[in-house]
DNA sequence: TGAAATGTTGGGGCG
DNA sequence: ACGCCCCAACATTTC
């Protein structure tokens, strides 16, 4: 603990916290001087290097989780390189005794992680791997027989089997400040905040990136939310969910922090009886277990159906039709609205997720992975294994497929999910004017009634993209024939 | 006034 | 994490 000892390296990846961060603790009860590490790929053949709107939150993020660690005499070194020579020569060149991180879902990381795992003992340096992102470890539930849970009920009924997740670490007591700082890079040289034109503003009224940040949001969603998360977490326009996805994303919060938080919650305590809420909001939390689980498993999730059927598809190539969706233009209010407080607020309420990718895949045949692409750089909270999983499932294309073809009707779902139109009128202010009875299918309103609320249709606010019945039978036939010609083996 | 026609709502079957 | 169709039940309009 004193000029001599050597330092145990932390290697910051998707963890920025230090509650309940499995590898930091580790390094705090070596009693060892710690070095925390970030590094930034930087890769420009990454195609899954962080987006805009994710790397906007990680700037903030690190620069919170760089104070927290100031607060306790600790360092940030921030490196840039590919992480399979920058992991193992800080280690050599600060004389690490060890290197310690939290694993990562994405599969196709895993064998980054072997060969940086080689070369460290290759340099006499100990590594240990952590899981302290999941409520379980990765893969460690999983069915009888087999390697990953393929649909998510049966995923979740053998979670439930499991001992309650393990309680959360405490921030380490006592963390021993390294001697001597490596040099390292500053976090305005990477350039992370959008410059020209500079879109962050409506992503800076909205969030509070960082684990302080965090836990404030847990927090407030618990005492306000909570109660009734499970009658008004569908409703986008009453906004009650716990918008803790972009915090979880960069591993600002563990899922096991929040998974005991909401068990110990006044709302679950003061419940003698069960209430549903906390366990509605916990299946959430399952829904990213299922997702990190099915991305360990499956390295290509992101980029390859899991159901071969979608080898072969009749997708359009059509770009005009891409950029209407992108930029909410569609002429289904519902979901033009998604569409444009994800680009205003870097987010989306899921409902409407579902509700826009249906209608990507769906009324426009357009490909899966370019909806996810959109959403990769848009999203604040950003991840791939969730990312994945929600395309493939809204496409019907991962194995959780019904035995039928799902087609959202945006109408339907926008007078189900926004009875009076106002998440609509929020996002899409051109039909503000719009009567509840035809805020959902403006094209229906008389004309007379038209102009009262200002609009032309096709010039303040477009026509259909394409008609809902004409769109839903196109796609009806374009995923049939797929299947049949499928099973009569015309491609294999 | 009442029967028939027409409109509206909700549950079950099915893809 | 669904939509459509059908039909029954009920409501309203019509002559």
């Amino acid at each position: 603990m004193t000029t001599g000892t050597p330092p145990v390296i932390v290697w910051f990846q998707a963890d920025l916290r230090l509650g309940d961060n499995p590898a930091l603790y580790d390094a705090a009860e070596t009693g060892q001087p710690i070095l925390p590490v970030f590094v930034h790929e930087n890769d420009p053949a990454d195609r899954w290097a962080p987006g805009g709107a994710s790397r906007w939150w990680l700037h903030h993020s690190l620069e919170a989780l760089a104070a927290n660690l100031r607060h306790r005499g600790l360092p940030l070194v921030l490196r840039r390189g590919d992480c399979r020579r920058v992991i193992p020569a800080i280690a050599t060149e600060v004389g690490a005794t060890t290197v310690v991180w939290n694993r990562r879902a994405e599969g196709h990381l895993r064998p980054r992680d072997t060969e940086i795992l080689r070369a460290l003992q290759a340099a006499g340096v100990e590594a240990r791997v952590h899981d302290g992102n999941s409520l379980y470890p990765l893969g460690a539930v999983r069915p009888g027989s087999g390697e990953c849970y393929r649909v998510f009920s049966p995923f979740w009924r053998a979670c439930m089997r499991e001992p309650e997740p393990s309680r959360p670490l405490p921030v380490p007591g006592h963390m021993v400040t390294p001697v001597a700082v490596p040099p390292g890079e500053a976090l305005s040289d990477w350039a992370f905040l959008p410059r020209r034109p500079d879109w962050s503003g409506g992503l800076e009224a909205t969030w509070v990136p960082g684990e302080t940040g965090a836990h404030e949001q847990l927090r407030n969603f618990l005492e306000e939310r909570l109660a009734e998360y499970r009658f008004m977490r569908d409703r986008p326009d009453l906004d009650q969910t716990s918008r803790l996805s972009p915090h979880l994303s960069w591993g600002e919060i563990s899922p096991r922090q929040i998974w005991h938080a909401v068990r110990h919650s006044q709302v679950e305590a003061a419940s003698s009886q069960f209430n549903g809420h906390g366990e509605a909001f916990l299946r959430q939390l399952g829904w990213r277990e299922f997702c990190r689980n099915m991305a360990y498993s499956y390295a290509d999730l992101p980029t390859v159906p899991l159901n071969r059927r979608f080898d072969v598809f009749p997708w359009i190539d059509n770009a005009v039709a891409l950029r209407a969706w992108q930029q909410g233009r569609t002429g289904y209010p519902i979901v033009d609205a998604g569409m444009r407080q994800l680009w205003e607020v870097g987010w989306m309420h899921n409902r409407v997720r579902m509700i826009v990718g249906s209608f990507l895949v769906k009324h426009l045949l357009l490909p899966w992975q370019q909806g996810e692409a959109w959403f990769w750089d848009t999203l604040v909270d950003a991840d791939l294994a969730n990312n994945a999983v929600g395309w493939q499932w809204v496409t019907g294309c991962g194995t959780d497929a019904a035995p039928y073809v799902r087609v959202f009707n945006p109408i339907l779902q926008g007078t189900k999910f926004d009875p009076d139109g106002s998440y609509v009128r929020r996002y899409v202010p051109e039909l503000a004017k719009v009567p509840s009875e035809f805020i959902h299918e403006p094209w229906r309103m008389p004309p007379l009634d038209l102009a009262g609320a200002g609009v032309c249709l096709g010039k303040s606010y477009p026509h259909p993209i394409i008609g809902h019945e004409e769109g839903r039978r196109r796609a009806l036939s374009a995923f049939n024939t797929s299947k049949n010609e499928a099973r009569t083996g015309t491609y294999s």
